[in-house]
DNA sequence: GAACATGTTCGTAGTTTTACGAACAACGAA
DNA sequence: TTCGTTGTTCGTAAAACTACGAACATGTTC
């Protein structure tokens, strides 16, 4: 029955975007962009939230690839995932036609 | 113990990503990006789900400020916000750092 | 009026999201 | 060993999301 689906390019755009669906995961992204790395501890100092919830949220983001995390005794440094970033960089200029997409669908 | 919360721009910034957070909504935002203006029956056409889903998604994009409809009889035509389009735009550009968008003062 | 065409809304079901406290894991320090 | 620090995971609960068929609303046509 599945004639008709959705673009791998809409499935990954739907995916950063449903990633980036929340109040405090744009703050999170805000701010590690901002830093470009940082401890949990930073992140959830910003935010209104439980640290339970916030390793949730990081959690999604990690998911979603948009950062990463890594151990550093006895604290986790969060930093945005670069390359990924890049990808959903690109995806977002393409769909809403910024400049920096030449191609006129989306890029790769 | 409300003291840090989010900024209206995250939060705005965060309800036009949920918006676009289902490849469904993403499609019918390529599809009506594209086509300027159609009716609800040439996005049920597109798409692999029912005509009630379908409608369930316009709405949720309605209610983000995305799109508009009216009603054509028989028929129903849906747009894009475009006053609404593009301050998403430039939300989103401003966060992905893209050219569109200089510094602090919004772009254009 | 009866039949049709176009969409929306209702009712339902299962899944996912969001949030929190409590418990836990890992490790360095006392 | 015991304590303290840093985060994660677990368990739970309420709300929201996704999807569908059935029923409905509205206006056109026969």
């Amino acid at each position: 029955m599945r004639e008709k689906a959705y673009t791998a390019d809409q499935e990954r755009l739907a995916r950063f975007a449903r990633a980036m669906g929340h109040p405090a995961r744009i703050a999170i992204l805000d701010f590690l962009a901002r830093q470009e790395c940082c401890f949990f501890g930073d992140i959830h100092e910003v935010l209104p939230i439980s640290k339970a919830t916030v390793s949730q949220h990081l959690k999604e983001l990690k998911e979603a690839g948009l950062i990463q995390g890594e151990i550093e005794t006895p604290k986790v440094r969060y930093c945005i995932n670069q390359e990924n970033w890049a990808i959903a960089s690109r995806l977002f200029a393409a769909f809403w036609g910024h400049p920096i997409c030449k191609k006129e669908s989306y890029c790769e």
